[in-house]
DNA sequence: GATTTTTTTGCAACCGGTTGCAAAATTTTC
DNA sequence: GAAAATTTTGCAACCGGTTGCAAAAAAATC
């Protein structure tokens, strides 16, 4: 039914491979000829066949965009600019929900099925031996939020969340909170671990400072609600909370609220990501923000880079947090 | 690089049909062939490259995933289900991003180079033509979320916006609210169009009852705050709004809290989608649910069956939309 | 205008599979 | 155990393109 490369040659009267040649840059055509094909194939419709040009050519311009974080706010806007800026690139994002058990075996060969170019593997919770396997199948791929090592196995942008972590503890130590505790999500996200380290870390230099931490059940608004009101309940609170994530910091607010608990004069909190949300009037949440849109694009340059050259060596790519100052947490002295 | 078939082939010393058949359910193959050929590939890791099958057998289990709805947190679990209830069936998702304008030949020709068997077009803004123009140029299309018609032109899943305009405007009727409005969202979105014919047709039975809308600029936060500020500032309140959207809601909300008025004693609200914040306690909002996630089924169900059946007539088919009763509306009498 | 150089074009093989058909192998029937 | 019926297997053409190579056409050179 649809229209063929060999339909446009015989209504041009012209071979298979004149047809072809127009519709592949750089290859040698005349004027005359290439009129004469575009005149066909604007007269039958034709488009050409993406997938047949692949068996040959050894590219699909399919790029496998996988991911396990599809409850945070924070992805939707991940998929619309990595959607976004791979159309841009004339790329093809193939989605792979990773939500539910599925191991990197599979997922490596889901994608090789479909011969993808490479993938992009946007998660701040996957392990990095996930990326690994794509690499060792001799996919191209780019891991987006990830942990990263200085030998580097795969390309990995994002920020360094151990920095993130010390930013947050400088940050509460400044404003004088002598009392401050870490409220992480789930404790096996190297995200998690990474912040977690480097909170702990900076702290150390400041032994006046008393510090504790617990974990969510994840990384949602409910998990950290309750999460907060059992450290309530519990009584021997922290004066100000390094919560693992902005949805996290938002149920543990309403957690603080309910309690009759006045934010940031009882207790601060600050978050993470600088979601869209953060920055409603109702929320206000003073958080740590990571520069998602460079993030992203550098995510997909680093692809189209690696497409070009798929013996580029593995690159870390790490981009600078920072602190968006809101409402939670009490002014700087 | 990849391992092919006549790889495998070589291997167990047998013809490229024989592993071929292998591989295809229902192909005519000895136990004893198939336990060789299945040696062979296990050695071997070989998986079958399912686009140049796709090139005899016309199948490719890719599935367009079209939408231009990528600010709205709902749809994140829109994509979540969508792409899990894809995977599971054996299909795969190529997402098309239609946000920035890209009109539907467009749209279509990109996702026809990928011989996709079929799209499923998230939206509820999009119009009913975007759709046509894919069920013209032979892709078999289910539009979810989108504008039904008596006499479809393509499958159409989702709920009556009109019944929920009816719905909502019953609701604020039955609580005794007697001057109400309708706060929509973008006046182009059909969803809005039909809610807004619905609650007006609701009311013309209430002649006591004072009306009044406006709409939006987006639907988005920031753009329902701020056209409650404005109906704030003009004076002249409601006594209820229904809101085309929560997120929009929200950010009414939040005007509405920062004008110092109480919710639902001054003002009341009603929203729309009941998406996971909704429910959050710091919001609490009352709202109109869809059901998501049987409305996503059923578009995934329709799309198999059309796969089946390509000649399959468009069929239309709603879900009720339910009062999800909370705290930003006054109790009944 | 003839010769050489350069560009354009078509042929045919190939990419990684599938499938109709007929030959080969196996099973069933008598 | 031979003949007939059935199943399994391989051959070869094909899906919709691309591309190396050589022939044909056009352009440049003398």
């Amino acid at each position: 039914m649809p229209i063929t490369l060999k339909d446009v040659a015989n209504r041009a009267g012209v071979s298979t491979s004149a047809v072809s040649r127009t519709f592949t840059d750089g290859a040698s055509v005349s004027e005359k000829m290439r009129r004469k094909v575009e005149k066909a194939a604007a007269d039958l419709g034709y488009s050409p066949n993406a997938l047949a040009s692949s068996l040959t050519t050894g590219r699909t311009k399919l790029i496998g965009l996988v991911s396990n974080n599809f409850h945070n706010p924070i992805f939707l806007e991940v998929f619309d600019l990595l959607t976004r800026k791979l159309q841009d690139r004339g790329l093809r994002p193939l989605l792979l929900n990773l939500t539910g058990e599925i191991d990197a075996r599979t997922a490596v060969r889901m994608l090789q099925q479909y011969s993808v170019d490479g993938a992009i593997i946007a998660s701040s919770t996957l392990s990095p031996e996930f990326s690994k396997s794509f690499r060792d199948a001799g996919v191209p791929v780019v891991n987006s939020f990830g942990r990263f090592s200085t030998s580097p196995e795969v390309h990995v942008v994002g920020v360094d969340n151990s920095e993130c972590g010390r930013m947050a503890a400088r940050t509460l130590v400044e404003r004088s909170y002598r009392k401050v505790a870490f409220l992480g999500g789930p404790e096996a996200a190297t995200s998690t671990q990474d912040r977690f380290r480097g909170f702990f870390q900076e702290l150390a230099k400041h032994p006046d400072v008393a510090h504790s931490h617990s974990f969510a059940e994840a990384y949602s608004f409910d998990a950290g609600r309750a999460e907060m009101q059992r450290l309530i309940a519990a009584g021997n609170m922290a004066e100000a909370y390094f919560c693992g994530d902005d949805v996290l910091s938002i149920g543990a607010l309403s957690a603080v609220a309910d309690a009759g608990l006045n934010v940031p004069r009882d207790v601060g909190i600050i978050g993470f990501n600088d979601m869209k949300m953060a920055r409603w009037e109702n929320i206000n949440l003073t958080t740590i923000s990571q520069p998602i849109d460079q993030i992203l694009q550098s995510s997909v340059d680093l692809m189209v880079s690696m497409l070009e050259d798929p013996d580029r060596s593995p690159e870390v790519r790490l981009f600078p947090c920072k602190l968006v100052e809101r409402g939670t947490l009490r002014a700087a002295p």
